[in-house]
DNA sequence: ATTCATCTTAGAATGTGTCTAAAGTATTGA
DNA sequence: TCAATACTTTAGACACATTCTAAGATGAAT
């Protein structure tokens, strides 16, 4: 049995798929209802692979991976990377900026506002800005 | 035979790694002299590791990647994370920031005072900031 | 020269992420 | 509703960057 709320969130999520070109099969359905439930999140594949087990939701790492990379490229997810040889992946897509506990290895969130970037170079000729990521690194005091 | 200039080029280099605290070693000395002899690079240790093999040094990819470790923890390479999976190390420690080419995986400087941070958050309580990261990612236009 | 700590190395091991090909599931059209 | 079709999932193999291990080599100090 589900409540009425959790089927409008499933519908939801349903349309977030569809919408982003994705087919909602069970598997895409169940991530995406643990990515964007709640607040807004820092996941590696490892950590949502070992969410999506512990809430008996049966998907293989395999398509852990597979999906955290459509939904990056659906626009769903945004990718940062910051730390040698692993990938969060962060629910957050607006604009905004992170810090990252080095020790912790550990992202936050920074608003976009908290940062203001006065002056930016002109892109090289022949290239245009995707993105720009400001990464402020923190030690323990 | 080897000229007066390369001479003190090497000298230079078994200073530098004394004043790191690191044994000049033939292997060290020969990868600092790659590094650091002519204008600031941004390599990989697989780059590295070739062109020390093209130069007939002989060296073992294990020591390639612990020479770049200690030459960071030393303070005479960055390293730069922008895309996942491989690390890059960047022979210019001045504060500066980076434009990273998607497309080919190519990183390049951006001079310090070409980008103005006007506003920073406070870092957390219990910690502090160690660096700022900016990368500017850019696609073919 | 001898000794000792440090360094290098080959090869094994780890960890993250991707690929393959076979079986499963959603969608479409009759 | 039922095939037919296209897309998905999956286990397991694979790939790659990086680190570890333990044994031999080298640099520094006496």
């Amino acid at each position: 049995m589900q409540t009425y709320s959790e089927a409008l969130e499933k519908t939801d999520t349903q349309v977030l798929l569809r919408d982003a070109g994705l087919r909602p099969t069970r598997q895409r359905i169940g991530l995406a209802h643990l990515l964007f439930a709640g607040d807004c999140r820092h996941v590696t594949a490892e950590d949502l692979f070992a969410e999506a087990n512990a809430a008996a939701l049966s998907v293989s790492l395999a398509t852990v991976y597979n999906t955290l990379r459509q939904f990056v490229d659906a626009g769903l997810l945004r990718e940062v990377l910051a730390e040698r040889g692993r990938a969060y992946f962060d629910t957050n897509i607006s604009d905004h900026h992170h810090f990252f506990h080095v020790a912790e290895g550990r992202l936050e969130d920074v608003p976009a506002d908290a940062v203001s970037i006065a002056k930016l170079p002109e892109a090289p000729a022949g290239a245009s800005v995707e993105r720009v990521d400001v990464i402020i690194r923190l030690n323990k005091a």
